[in-house]
DNA sequence: GTTATTCCGGCAATCGTTTGCGGGACCAAG
DNA sequence: CTTGGTCCCGCAAACGATTGCCGGAATAAC
């Protein structure tokens, strides 16, 4: 149970006042190098680390080096990637990082949003709840900088870096009609998140531009969990008249998927094609290979980083919006 | 960019000191009810919502209800769930969790260490990144909570969840030998973990045990990380005399070497068996489905915030060890 | 020698809480 | 009427940093 020394210890042992030791922790006001010298030496003897939650406490503004990095579950392999993303330009900026999952949950959104701004974190990224995210909204307009990752904010003029899901979904499904489907199921997303809209705007899209009619018992709704792209596929592929392919709106919901396929012992591609949004692990050594379109996760990550360091260090910035490319994949499910 | 209530404000509109304040929230020292009422009136109507910082400041021991997770890399899987456990007790009792991923680099734990000491949480949970972690122990010394999960330390007298790794070893080596195998490769993890030495002697006894003698080269050590599989692995089956089954002590490594099978073109299990340690996304769909020792990640995680938080609660109560058991899941590929 | 300028560094307020101490008000007992 | 005891609640000192302001010393200019 050692006592941790503070600015006081230093200054003592430095034979100085306190407000010496911090300008030359800080390199504010002028200071005499050899007074910087004894400093750093006492510094050194007493193993003093500065105090983060003093210093926050003191600079409402500016860098008290916490970012707040909110998503609905870190056991999502995208989100998992792109916080890693985030982490590693956090890192490299000294910065720490809170993380909560909010589990697609508006209560738990807004208990972590309260946290964040209690904590006086410099900044925080999330993919807002829906488009419309009051909670959000109220942070941003709390003088908080924030930048939206994966979905984005109808209103509020917000930094955000988003992956372009339209033209992600429509080369999927432009791909599934050029292997010669014509029913085609698709397990999308909420309607009221901006991927799950957009995604779904591409598989429809595609059906247009291939002069296809939409089926609407083919067209359903999961909420981007495994357990829904099971159930889904299921019901899908126990249809009078199966559809011939799936495209899957995302990863998570792609494995519940491919369980039913299993499940009911259909070969892919044969008896059914696939393809999913977002790589999985083993994905391309599955059996067959999966073909996805792979979203650049950790790259959004990435970005939306160093968007914030970068609004935080000119809060009057104007903002700015990413939409990174996916890719698609082709193996061999589909 | 509203002003943010502080106790000052509420005191101001309730007509009472923010000590009444203070009191009030958190129900210590006696106040008179209808002062309460007032004081809650005020609260609710500036939405005033404590500053956790300053209160961290204040109160340098107790709830100052934030943990710290320290943890290799949030893309492994079994960290996500393992981080997902801890997240989840943790919300439920209103702490908000300090998420850090060293990679296995000893600086970047220190950094990380350090943050969090800096920040005041109450408690750390950490896999110290070997068994004499001199960083953690330091830590431990100055009177900060810590729980180590996964991997132990040899000294200190620390609470701990672990996972029993030497049975689960020894239960899918010999499974592996009961399938009739006899030239068994193991890709194990450093030796200066306890995990990979833990698995290692897994492997070993159940030689022992079936009087078979170990072949030297057929023992090759990875880093725990997806690309040293592909490496061992590859080396391993293209030996002269190669391995007819592989045991994998991770499930990164598993994935690279089940990379390495692909690319040799190799068939599982009838070229090569393998059977990996921890439990894979896809891994019960995947072509053949895995055999794997499933580690009860999720609820490793969540006792040891368990754990923590009854140690954060009365730092006297002896030290108490865990150890849950990993699960064989015999499928195909094996 | 006197005044002005520069350079350093100390003093003290501040951030938003918690908390030990003390004191006023009120009531009951003597 | 005095005394003693509760019961509330206010005062002010922490916690560990940052920072505006000021003043002393040293040097330079006159």
């Amino acid at each position: 149970m050692k006592k941790i020394p503070s600015l006081i210890d230093v200054a003592l042992r430095a034979k100085v006042n306190i407000s010496t030791v911090s300008r030359t922790i800080n390199q504010t006001g002028k200071i005499g190098s050899e007074t910087q010298a004894r400093v750093q030496k006492a510094m050194r003897e007493l193993g003093y680390k500065p105090n983060r939650v003093a210093r926050r406490l003191r600079t409402q503004e500016g860098s008290t080096h916490l970012l707040g990095l909110i998503i609905p579950n870190i056991q999502n392999i995208f989100f998992a990637d792109l916080a890693r993303g985030v982490e590693d330009v956090a890192y490299k900026n000294n910065f720490a990082l809170l993380l909560c999952n909010y589990d697609e949950d508006e209560a738990k959104e807004r208990f972590y949003l309260d946290v964040m701004q209690s904590e006086s974190v410099d900044g925080i990224i999330i993919p807002p709840i829906h488009e419309t995210d009051p909670a959000v909204l109220q942070v941003v307009r709390n003088g908080t900088p924030v930048v939206c990752v994966d979905r984005s904010l109808s209103s509020g003029n917000l930094d955000k870096v988003e992956v372009d899901n339209h033209i992600g979904a429509l080369r999927a499904v432009e791909h599934i009609i050029a292997r010669g489907h014509r029913r085609i199921g698709v397990i999308g997303g909420p309607l009221d998140s901006s991927t799950g809209r957009e995604r779904l705007r591409g598989f429809k899209d595609a059906h247009a531009k291939a002069g296809l009619t939409l089926k609407s018992e083919l067209i359903r709704f999961g909420d981007f969990k495994q357990e829904s792209g099971q159930v889904h596929a299921r019901e899908l592929l126990t249809l009078p008249e199966p559809p011939t392919a799936l495209f899957v709106c995302n990863g998570l919901m792609m494995v519940g998927a491919l369980e039913a396929i299993a499940a009911l012992g259909l070969k892919i591609p044969r008896q059914v094609a696939i393809v999913g949004f977002d790589e999985l692990t083993l994905a391309d050594v599955f059996n067959p290979p999966l073909t996805v379109v792979r979203q650049p996760a950790y790259e959004v990550g990435k970005w939306a980083a160093d968007l914030l360091l970068k609004r935080i260090e000119d809060p009057k910035r104007p903002a700015s919006s990413l939409k990174l490319l996916p890719e698609l994949i082709i193996r061999k499910s589909c």
